[in-house]
RNA sequence: GGAGAGAUGUCCGAGUGGUCGAAGGAGCACGCCUGGAAAGUGUGUAAGCUUCAAAAGGGCUUCAUGGGUUCGAAUCCCAUUCUCUCCGCCA
């Protein structure tokens, strides 16, 4: 949520930085500056009625301390009057205030200067690009076929348990799941992360204060008899610890690792793009989350940025990172780099990584603030995540461009972890 | 799941209708004291809103949350949530 502060000073800025979002917000900004006066004015009149309603409640006070009774009903019966209207003024300034959360909430966050204009994946902007591609003969079998060749991945098995989307990972496929999250999680421990094993359930407020209600209400899985939702990812529990947290200036850098299943909803799609492992209802992910203040949060993105590219180094996978452009980026992103590995055998390019900075956008909701060195200012802190990794297409492309026909070669990285060097 | 007790500031804890944003203590910050420290001592110590204000300061709101009673609620009533104790169940 973008703080009512910018907006009243800076109108036209975050109109014109919408744009790049294509994102057309004059209307919602004219509103919100004519809602935002007058909700000021209401509180303004109300403010005073209270302060004359104190103040004659302390002299009814005294004068019922003093005998003087006749005289206490006068100044009584005054007040009627004034209670009345301020209930009234209530709320009125009731109306005003939801009206005002509603229309703000459908702001999307500002994007930084350096995010570039477009409107598709096309117009993402490839910053980097590293690993080699494999070599493979015209053989190429996709993960699918390699995950049952090997009997390492059953969807079918999921099916029957639970539904489409719910695969169940086998023998080694198991043991290659579980050595991945070690492997991620012993690398961000290394770069100073602290871990985190937080709940896979989360409330009402949880949701709200990371954006996922009131509007992707869809997307999650709701426990309806306990109303609780499932984390879409590590990124809801981790961040919501910082929820109505004031942190002082010593206690930066904050940051945070956890892994934990992630379960989506996501309105079904058929075909090539959702086979196999590339779009799942509950897949596993590690997740870094960094509080910074402001003046740092830009410094801190890079360094994520450079910690999960040498995370997919470590795995020997070709990878590009992009810049994502206005049109691509989320609703509550400020900046976003996307990683993507190549996956050999579907020849495409597969998202695992999302990091991205929120600015204040988060933290506004979440009253994530923090203490200046004064003492004197609380600040809104920025926020910032991404993943580090997210496991299903990893897998999918560590399958697919390592195959060979003995098997499948781990990079060395993660044989201490899987305990096989060659996934047969 | 049943029965009972409770929820107050960073923490402990007083407060059962009137000047209470809240005694007292601890902690923390700054000062005095000290050769330095401890002890002692003094001062300060929440957040949000504000077309009051240049600022200092002032006004309003907040004693789990949401309603209600009242001129006036931390205090009374109702609902919800959470915590603790006992019983039951249980990895």
């Amino acid at each position: 949520m973008l703080t009512l502060n910018l907006l009243r000073e800076n109108p036209e800025l975050v109109i014109e930085r919408l744009k790049i979002k294509n994102f057309d917000a004059k209307k919602h900004v004219e509103q919100i500056i004519e809602l935002d006066i007058n909700r000021r004015e209401l509180q303004f009149e109300s403010d005073a009625l209270l302060a004359e309603m104190n103040q004659l409640s302390k002299e009814i006070g005294i004068l019922f301390k003093e005998g003087k009774q006749q005289e206490a009903n006068t100044v009584k019966n005054k007040t009627v009057e004034i209670k009345e209207r301020i209930k009234e003024l209530s709320s009125k300034s009731d109306e005003v205030n939801n009206k005002l959360n509603e229309i703000l909430v459908q702001l999307p966050n500002m994007p930084s200067v350096m995010v570039p204009m477009g409107r598709t994946p096309e117009d993402n902007v490839v910053v980097r690009k590293g690993g080699e591609m494999p070599a493979l003969g015209n053989k190429v079998m996709p993960h699918w076929d390699l995950a049952s060749k090997y009997n390492i991945i059953d969807f079918e098995l999921g099916n029957k348990l639970t539904g489409s989307g719910f695969p169940v990972y086998k023998g080694k496929g198991a043991r290659l799941q579980r050595a991945l999250i070690n492997f991620f999680l012993d690398q961000n421990i290394a770069a100073g992360y602290q871990e985190f094993l937080p709940p896979y359930m989360v409330n009402e407020d949880s949701a709200y204060g990371t954006g996922q209600l009131p509007d992707k209400e869809g997307q999650m899985y709701h426990a309806t008899l306990d109303n609780f939702y499932l984390i879409p990812t590590a990124e809801v529990p981790v961040t919501n610890i910082f929820r109505d947290v004031i942190l002082n200036d010593s206690d930066f850098p904050v940051k945070c690792t956890a892994y934990t299943p992630c379960f989506r909803r996501e309105a079904g799609s058929y075909g090539k793009d959702v086979r196999g492992l590339n779009r799942l209802h509950q897949f596993d992910k590690v997740e870094i989350v960094q509080i910074q203040k402001p003046e740092n949060s830009y410094q801190a993105l890079e360094e994520m940025v450079n910690h999960v590219e040498s995370l997919i180094k470590k795995l020997e996978l070709p990878y590009r990172i992009l810049k994502l452009c206005g049109g691509d980026m989320s609703f509550t992103s400020a900046l976003t780099y996307d990683f993507e590995v190549y996956s050999a055998a579907q020849q495409r390019w597969l998202e695992v990584s999302s990091v991205s900075n929120f600015e204040s956008f988060q933290s506004n909701r979440l009253k994530l603030r923090y203490k200046d060195k004064s003492g004197k200012k609380t600040i809104l802190a920025h926020t910032l995540n991404g993943s580090s990794l997210a496991l299903p297409r990893i897998v999918a492309a560590l399958l697919e461009n390592n195959q060979t026909n003995d098997g499948i070669l781990m990079p060395q990285s993660i044989v201490p972890y899987t305990g096989f060097s060659i996934l047969d």
